[in-house]
RNA sequence: GGGCGCUUAGCUCAGCGGGAGAGCACUCGGCUUACACCCGAGCGGUCGCUGGUUCGAUCCCAGCAGCGCCCA
């Protein structure tokens, strides 16, 4: 953040683990725990046998693996009954077989007992209205030590809950399998049944989803164990209920959608962490089993020790809002910044840290919500839209780019991809191009200075032509800017400020101000010039904050462009007469310089001209073309006429190249042809004249009359060429 | 399995009911007095497929195919 130049208050910089911060999480803990929303109990919880930690459901990913299914028999006779699983080495802790109550094929043995293979042990059939009766035999194995589903069977039922592997994932259940890890023993198990002749069908690979550890990818075991949990229903509904009455807002709003989904539906939250490091759950238990919460500025009865686990780590970021204002104090700062405005994130983090935010923000602060508005942005991938990762390789170090192109460089380039909520493949050949837009600038700037650019005092009351039409887009510039900043549009501002800085600023009116510097309207030029550097530098400021830092003190001999005001945009400097006279000259000559091109003339090469019908433009049209006045002896050699009507007519000394005029010509020809009968096709429809807006309708009669005026136009210069 | 999204020029992406756009890449010409990190001129797309709605569909609807994400 530093390298690329962020604008944030570095004093507030805060640490989860700080003092101030650590009072925050002990005393919201046990406001929680006193308002009986925080809780220990005994469940099912996802346990990495690797980390030797719990995890909360979001630290689980799930993937679709190739693994087996098993078909079992338990029981045997007429209790027979056959049961499914994938991880077969589970059934030691299985202590009940659970079937549909209205499965009429197990109706009979509901109630029964069967063995359990291997074991010999005796186990209900239970009848359960969330076994689904489609899935493989409609009967499945219960163990409610080892999965969730069968943990929820286990306490409507009433059954044990029999805990068969350790913290390692091995198993402890008395026997031969004793001591082997979990996939050591499912192999062993799976044998074993064979031997028996209990597997009635094995399924190999079967493909279904495994959870894994998000930290290292573990296989995650559903272990039961004593947590301490956060009771979210209230605090998630209040959740909801903030983004749902519009008190905050989520940008994109595609993305309010899935935190419904999130939020709507969310289940008890796991807090404890059996990790060595982060806050410690700030209940003592003394010698005799008693056990209490304690605030910080609370003292534990001596001889008390403090619960062993942690708190997870989104524990005490959801603070984050209002901890890092003071919270529990009621300071200044948190009465000036709470609620804050915008939060800006990756909508990767919604459900982890954007939803805890909210859940402890409305809780702690009363109510109110910690932000107005989340911007959620997308994720930075490779140049082919690939997710970066060090296994792939196509990690990119922006720290590397930033030293060799800047950090505006940099900036711009990952603006120029921010469009809302959508990821964004970087490259770097377009930081190169960002690098060059910083250069443009410096060159423009640098034009600016050599030619006394001024930016104090009013602007000239009658600017000519080329000065009135840069003020005028320079203030719908502004406009626009602001209204997309309204939307976050940032990749369309960057779009909107790099065309009108190059192809605007530099490309047409840099050129056309070279005429009135060297004349009588220099000085009036040189105030615009001004302005117009002035105000494009603080327009860009935000995006590209060192260079047009470092340009604008210059070119204003001002302090700091930090803290210089955000242009407003004055309207009544809108020249709709001055953008119509610069497009005509712009129509002009482009058109003259394709001929040129054409011809191979080379672009320095002066060359003699007659222009009519150009009016006002003709001064502009000879500069920027590079044509002289006719002299004596003025013998033009070829003549166009332009769209605007005007005629320039040049000496070339010499045959033109016929052929590559006619091929000019004959393509133009048809392209204007092809514009007249699509739109006499258009108005030849009598549904299209009924229907269309008179506005739609009126714009096509208008391409119509123009394409048959081109066409006139070129048939005339075709024929005079012979 | 449930939900969401994407498919537009060689690449990365805008556009989302009335003329297909940008950057980069590519071709040709150029040391034109701010800039060769540049200037000028160009080439390039049955807007995934099939139907439907409409006077009109890249844009709306349905189905299909491929890709991606989230959740279980």
């Amino acid at each position: 953040m530093r390298r690329l130049g962020d604008g944030v208050d570095w004093s507030r910089e805060r640490f989860t683990m700080d003092e101030q911060l650590s009072r925050a999480v002990q005393t919201i803990f046990k406001k929680l725990y006193d308002a009986d929303l925080i809780y220990r109990a005994e469940r099912i919880i996802n346990w990495c046998p690797r980390d030797l930690t719990a995890l909360s459901d979001i630290e689980v990913e799930h993937a679709e693996e190739a693994g087996e299914l098993v078909s079992i028999r338990y029981g045997d006779a007429d209790t027979a009954i056959v049961v499914a699983t994938t991880r077969a080495e589970t059934m030691l802790g299985d202590t009940a077989v659970a079937v549909h109550p209205d499965d009429v094929r197990y109706r009979h043995l509901i109630g029964r007992t069967v063995a359990l293979p291997l074991t010999n042990r005796q186990i209900p059939i239970v009848a359960d209205e969330h076994v689904d009766p489609s899935f493989g035999t409609g009967a499945v194995k219960v163990t409610p030590a080892h999965d969730p589903n069968d943990f929820e069977i286990g306490r409507r039922h009433d059954l044990p809950a029999l805990t068969v592997m350790d913290e390692r994932a091995v198993i402890t259940a008395p026997g031969p399998f004793a001591g082997l890890d979990r996939l050591e023993a499912r192999s062993a198990i799976v044998a074993a049944l064979r031997e028996d002749g209990r597997i009635v069908a094995e399924k190999r690979p079967y493909l279904h989803s495994v959870g894994h550890c998000s930290r290292c990818d573990t296989v995650v075991e559903p272990r039961l164990s004593l947590q301490w949990w956060v009771r979210v229903e209230s605090l998630a509904k209040a959740a909801g209920d903030a983004v749902r009455d519009g008190r905050v807002q989520i940008v994109p709003d595609s993305m309010t959608g899935r935190y419904f989904q999130w939020v709507d539906d969310l289940r008890d939250w796991c807090i404890s962490r059996q990790l060595w490091w982060g806050h410690r759950i700030p209940v003592w238990y003394s010698p005799d089993g008693d056990d209490a919460c304690f605030g910080p500025d609370e003292t534990p009865p001596a001889g008390w020790t403090q619960d062993a686990d942690v708190l997870d780590t989104w524990f005490s970021s959801a603070l984050w809002p209002f901890s890092t204002l003071g919270w529990p104090e009621d300071t200044a700062d948190l009465r000036r910044y709470y609620p804050t405005t915008v939060l800006v994130t990756g909508y990767d983090i919604l459900f982890f840290w954007v939803v805890r935010m909210m859940l402890f923000g409305l809780y702690a602060m009363d109510g109110a919500v910690p932000f107005r508005t989340v911007l959620l942005h997308g994720l930075i991938r490779d140049a082919h839209g690939k997710k970066m990762s060090k296994s792939r390789g196509n990690v990119i170090n922006p720290v590397d780019w930033i030293d060799r192109y800047g950090a505006d460089a940099v900036r711009l380039s990952l603006l120029q991809g921010a469009n809302p909520g959508a990821d964004q493949a970087v490259n770097e050949e377009w930081v190169v191009g960002a690098r060059n837009f910083c250069t443009k600038l410096w060159n423009a700037t640098r034009f600016a200075l050599l030619n006394g650019a001024s930016t104090d005092g009013s602007l000239p009351p009658a600017p000519d032509i080329a000065d009135a039409w840069i003020l005028s887009r320079l203030q719908a510039v502004v406009t626009e800017v602001d209204a997309l900043y309204e939307e976050y549009e940032f990749a369309k501002i960057v779009d909107l400020l790099y065309h009108f800085a190059w192809d605007e600023v530099c490309d047409w009116y840099l050129e056309l101000a070279k005429i009135s510097l060297a004349g009588d309207g220099a000085a009036a030029t040189r105030r615009v010039l001004g302005e117009v550097l002035d105000t494009l530098l603080r327009l860009l400021h935000p995006m590209v904050p060192y260079v047009t830092e470092s340009l604008w003190t210059t070119l204003t001999g001002r302090e700091t462009l930090v803290r210089a005001a955000w242009p407003v945009a004055d309207t009544a400097r809108a020249d709709a007469a001055a953008e119509a006279a610069v497009a005509d000259i712009r129509s002009i000559v482009t058109e003259v310089r394709r001929f040129r091109s054409d011809q191979g003339v080379r672009p320095a090469q002066r060359v003699p001209a007659r222009i009519t019908g150009a009016a006002e433009a003709e001064p502009a049209v000879r500069f920027l073309l590079r044509l002289d006045d006719p002299g004596e002896g003025f013998a033009p050699t070829a003549s166009l006429t332009t769209a605007t009507g005007a005629t320039v007519e040049v000496d070339l000394s010499g045959t033109i190249d016929v052929a590559a005029e006619r091929a000019r010509l004959t393509k133009d020809l048809a392209a204007a042809q092809k514009e007249r009968d699509l739109n006499a096709a258009k108005l030849a429809n009598a549904a299209f004249v009924a229907n269309a807006p008179e506005a739609v309708v009126g714009k096509h009669r208008d391409r119509l009359a123009a394409a048959e005026a081109d066409i006139a136009r070129i048939q005339a210069a075709l024929e005079a060429l012979g």
